[in-house]
DNA sequence: CCTATCTCAGACAGACTGAAATAT
DNA sequence: CATATTTCAGTCTGTCTGAGATAG
């Protein structure tokens, strides 16, 4: 073995950056071209990741008061990258959730999940194979992180 | 064998996301800590992917005057988030880089590489190396992406 | 004189608030 | 009456532009 533990992170690491490098040439289009504000794209954020919220629990958690909360959906749904619904449960209540099209920008933006499902599909057997095996090996420690 | 190809490639995706979502869990944070309005975060973005810029370039990119140019480098410097060196082979040019507060910001909302290498080095010597194999794999077919 | 940047004045959009109106 | 949201002023901050000032 010529290669120290220490190498190998740091090759890991590296490959990581390349491949993140490469996505964000695609993506950085996305960016300079999405017409949003920041207090928008925190909406989108937070719609993306904590699902359909009704609109006090996004003020909350963007820390501003329920007619601005109300206010930023409104925006996000004019885009059409969201849409409300109807809370069955108490009709006075308004769910939040992100449209096809919003979630879309989101992967596009943060995820780029869709780039990495098209690099995967180029590997060939074995090489899957051996990511599969790391990637399992980190999203066990990613999931013990979390529960920290 | 009892996983298909595509079963594969379907639970590779879904750890990536497994890990970015545990990722952006600890980010987001970050983002809704943030004071920057969205054209200052593009200057940073540019400024991170594109190395040190002078203002022209980087009102270039954005697509906006020189004017406008050099008040948003303004505000990333009075943030702290970078800094102005005179060019020397033309001192009429002011080059804007990145300080390292301000790389530090780009890697914690956009490119994680922290966390990604903190996790890295909890995994054992053999899920190690299968990651390895992986990730040669799948920068090698990302940079043949971008040269197309 | 030309070029790169900065400064200044002003228009405009969006965030944000608090109070009143509305719906359940 | 209580709660969730919307509507309605009104303020404030940041973007952006174009003209003129400054430096090389």
């Amino acid at each position: 073995m010529t290669h120290t533990r220490a190498e190998l992170e740091r090759e890991a690491v590296a490959h990581f950056k390349t491949i993140g490098r490469a996505l964000k040439t695609t993506a950085g289009q996305a960016w300079m071209e999405m017409d949003l504000t920041l207090p928008q794209l925190r909406t989108l954020l937070i719609l993306a990741e904590a699902g359909p919220l009704v609109i006090g629990q996004i003020a909350q958690r963007l820390g501003i008061g329920l007619s601005t909360g109300g206010h930023l959906v409104d925006r996000l749904v004019q885009a059409g990258l969201a849409e409300r619904t109807e809370d069955t449960e108490d009709r006075r209540r308004t769910l939040a959730r992100l449209t096809p099209t919003g979630e879309d920008l989101y992967a596009q933006l943060l995820s780029r999940i869709q780039q990495v499902q098209a690099l995967i599909q180029k590997l060939d057997d074995d090489d899957l194979a051996a990511l599969l095996q790391g990637l399992r090996a980190l999203s066990r420690v990613a999931e013990q992180e979390r529960c920290m």
